[in-house]
DNA sequence: GAATCCATCCAAAACGTTTTGGATCCACTT
DNA sequence: AAGTGGATCCAAAACGTTTTGGATGGATTC
């Protein structure tokens, strides 16, 4: 199998304690047995059996992450992204991440947290998709078990968490389409529970009202954050009458799915209707008419998230960091005046 | 900290041992003493500390996945989907899923695999877009570390994998171009050391041979696999005269680059020219026009890649298995006949 | 009564590494 | 010569769990 100190030891004819010493840079060996044995380390291809190492020290040197994958099919180039910046970083600290995938708010995934939570799994978790009571942020906080959040809860807990402002973003991105001159606008909310939804639904609530601008319940629906959800409740604001002229979809996903219904319908997006989305994913830029969005960083939001963790794993926190960054508005041909008033 | 048997074994004046084979099912505990370790177990909320269990067991039960992340940004709906699969079948398998990000071709990538060979960091590994020279898989094999791979490679190594018969595939895709009557079609190859690339474009060029149609050297550009190199190697394909009539494109996101392209350039896609893609990601049925593309059940890849991972390791099969999935060719708008002949 | 069998428990060793608390030897100082 | 300090090494314990190889006590059989 695997080369362990103890090989080492009996080829050079010294204990396992100089050789663990050695190998560790402590002052107290002498530096020709140091040489000795990084050399010889090499040459046996000796590398630490972490699991013995890990125990001994015990932290496990692990990130985790429960990704929350949804069903029939979980294809979100938000979370290949997310999931690079969280390795990257991770790794450059000397971290393992492990991936847990559970659909989300399932028992399977409680189960996840919990056995986190128990310790000697993970020393860490990364939260994304915050709920509205959100029973992993309860389970985390009762266990006082380490963990960075992307995205905030509604109740008064202090935790970490690295979030954006969605109530500004929205804000900006809906006085875009009010400056366009639209004034009836529909708005695909993300899942109820989702914090991130109900932020950015307030954004949008706030611009409208602060334009003395009705909002009609019906311009308001939920989807599910896929191109399916978004298609599906495109189709049902595009029957509310009278006619909406723009529509917010609380992710690009949502707003791609709502352009395809309103295209299937024979209408024009960026000119019978407007449609925006929230993210910015690369994606996002190359469909037809490209999409008018917000961009958040994801990739260094996941490595602002680890790096957060870790250093709250270590300790250098005295309270818990709270970021909030501000989205940037980013303006393509999905949006454009209205085609009549 | 956590609960560990020592815990349960001081409150129930038992041994250590007996906890630990009460817990395991032993059937030289008596019944009793079991209801009694299981119940306390529960109270004290008790989870076993899988460092120990698995460095005495020598099995560290984690998968691992070394993925490879693009620069500037990482952002492929493929690998949310796969490790959706991956990390769900490994669950039901209770293993853990690692994964571990770098660029493709790193130093810091090939330090990753050689620290899985030399055992003790994960039982496993998973391996994606082969390379022809694959200096990860002849690692592996070397050390006959357990490993499956999603894609082949060209060299005569007898390992596991799963792949997509890519050649059969971009024939049938081929071949319904040339049955809409297209003559003159450019190709986007994945990079040229990729084996999947390999594959695709030999079933390329034998659709065309088998046709009795030409090939030009010009048609044949290479992109990188994203939106971005899609658009790059559209423009080039673009300027060529005579001009092609269609384009089929290694994989859907590149497809959608190449869409992008010639819609900047003021060109009809599914109608001044076509253009068709590979991997049926779920967008691909929203972008406009909707893409034709050639389905792989990414999702099923995953799970089926990481069952037989775990199979491998336990030792279940004498030879290394061996599966080539078939692709579906799925017809959308992205493709019609020519424009002129 | 002695031997055997069975149910049920447990001490010790093991996994590989790290850390604590020395032990030894040599050189220098008093 | 004795004491001290420093360099350099090492045995043992620890981490928490699993597994091996018993040990013990009671019931049954001869």
């Amino acid at each position: 199998m695997h080369v362990t100190q103890k090989d080492i030891a009996r080829k050079l004819g010294i204990s396992i304690t100089t050789v663990s010493r050695a190998l560790a840079g402590y002052s107290d060996v002498a530096e020709e047995t140091r040489q000795r044995v990084l050399q010889t380390a090499q040459e046996m291809g000796y590398s630490p059996h972490l699991l013995a190492r890990r125990l001994q020290k015990q932290r496990t040197d692990t990130i985790g992450f429960i990704m929350p994958t949804l069903a029939p099919r979980f294809s979100d180039p938000f979370f290949s992204e997310f999931i690079a910046g969280v390795g990257n970083e991770a790794a450059s600290h000397e971290y393992d991440l492990l991936v847990s995938t559970h659909p989300p708010e399932s028992e399977s995934e409680m189960k996840a947290y919990e056995r986190a939570a128990k310790g000697g799994w993970v020393d860490g978790l990364i939260i994304v998709r915050t709920r509205e009571k959100d029973e992993r942020i309860r389970l985390l906080c009762q266990y006082k078990f380490p963990f960075v959040s992307f995205g905030r809860t509604n109740e008064s807990l202090d935790f970490a968490y690295v979030d954006e402002d969605g109530e500004t973003g929205i804000k900006l991105l809906t006085q875009h389409l009010i400056d366009l001159g639209h004034r009836r606008i529909g708005f695909i909310r993300p899942p109820k529970d989702m914090m991130a939804g109900h932020f950015r639904l307030q954004g949008f609530m706030k611009a409208m009202a602060e334009n003395d601008l009705p909002v009609r319940p019906e311009w308001i629906v939920e989807g599910d954050m896929t191109q399916r959800g978004g298609e599906q409740s495109m189709a049902v604001l595009l029957d509310v009458q009278p006619g909406i002229t723009a529509v917010i979809a609380g992710n690009d996903l949502m707003a791609i799915g709502a352009m395809h219904c309103a295209q299937q319908r024979g209408l024009e997006v960026g000119k019978d209707i407007s449609v925006a989305g929230f993210d910015d994913i690369p994606l996002a830029a190359y469909v037809k008419p490209s999409l008018t969005t917000l961009r958040q960083p994801i990739y260094e939001i996941g490595r602002m998230t680890c790096r957060m963790l870790i250093d709250l794993i270590n300790g250098r926190f005295s309270h818990p960091p709270q970021v909030l960054l501000v989205p940037q508005l980013i303006i393509r041909s999905s949006t454009a005046p209205p085609a009549s008033d």
